[in-house]
DNA sequence: CTTTGCACCTGTTGGC
DNA sequence: TGCCAACAGGTGCAAA
């Protein structure tokens, strides 16, 4: 499910309930997420007090007095924030009960989500230390990804989604990003020329703030921290849209599969 | 090192 | 109507 801007959307409807909040209980009811969640999870969370509620990549960092919770939604992960007694619905997974009677409840139904306490410095950590720059921070920039993309044969949509190489961008923001930069995704990165990289960088920036500011897509399951959809779909440009008349110029939008994933561009739009 | 394909899961959809 | 294959906002890992 969700890219940068449905986990960013995800963090700012939980971080008014948890920052500052104890946790004072946490119910386990599924541990085999992602990575199993281990024996002692519950208390090693289990009354500490929230600091802040980050984000970095596609991950939450909930940073508590004694560690961070580390979250990831994986494809069809979402936290809502409910008040207790809230019936539960299919795959609500894990409770983090807070002393102001909030529910911070993790649902994922494909389970490819994870959670990890993590007491080192959380930058250190395997999952994050290999992520490239923040897409809408100023260390995004054209020198970074022409620099990342001159080895690079793989085509340059597979390319967006490294995140090695920025983080956030996942399959639909791949494809709308290059749509917007008129750049055809089965171009390998090393043959994209100065001036497409420096237009596919605020590409980049512009699809990613954009659907933040509706709250992310909704295609299926996507909710917010309320329950609510996110409103990009309506925005989208190619992605979903194959035989669909391009909202530019008319040619039906084209589909083909790369690295396993569905790809949408319009073959008159980008070249 | 880069690149590719698989694996992990459940739920929905579309074709026959 | 029912069955089954294909597919779905991600990514770690093994192998070539």
């Amino acid at each position: 499910m969700p890219e940068l801007p449905e986990v960013e959307t995800t963090r700012r409807g939980i971080a008014p309930a948890l920052t500052g909040a104890r946790i004072t209980e946490v119910m386990v009811r599924e541990r085999r997420l992602r990575w199993a969640l281990p024996a002692g999870f519950e208390a090693a969370l289990r009354g500490q007090r929230v600091r802040a509620v980050d984000r970095r990549a596609k991950y939450l960092l909930i940073e508590a007095e004694g560690g961070t919770l580390l979250a990831h939604l994986g494809m069809s992960g979402s936290f809502r924030v409910v008040r207790p007694g809230t019936p539960l619905l299919p795959h609500d997974h894990i409770d983090l009960v807070t002393d102001r009677g909030d529910v911070v409840r993790f649902n994922d139904p494909r389970r490819f989500g994870s959670l990890h306490w993590v007491t080192t410095p959380v930058a250190d950590h395997p999952l994050l230390r290999h992520l490239g720059p923040e897409p809408l921070s100023p260390a995004f920039t054209a020198d970074w990804l022409w620099a990342r993309s001159r080895q690079r044969r793989v085509a340059v949509k597979p390319f967006l989604m490294l995140q090695p190489v920025v983080v956030g961008v996942g399959n639909i923001y791949a494809s709308e990003a290059l749509f917007r930069a008129g750049i055809t995704p089965g171009r390998s990165a090393c043959r994209l020329k100065r001036a497409e990289v420096e237009r596919l960088v605020a590409c980049i920036r512009e699809v990613l703030g954009e659907a933040i500011g509706v709250g992310g897509t909704t295609l299926r399951d996507y909710v917010n921290a309320e329950g609510k959809p996110g409103y990009f779909k309506q925005q989208l440009f190619v992605y979903e849209r194959a035989g669909e008349p391009c909202h530019r110029c008319g040619t039906p939008i084209r589909q083909r599969v790369q690295a396993q994933r569905s790809t949408y561009w319009c073959p008159s739009c980008q070249r």
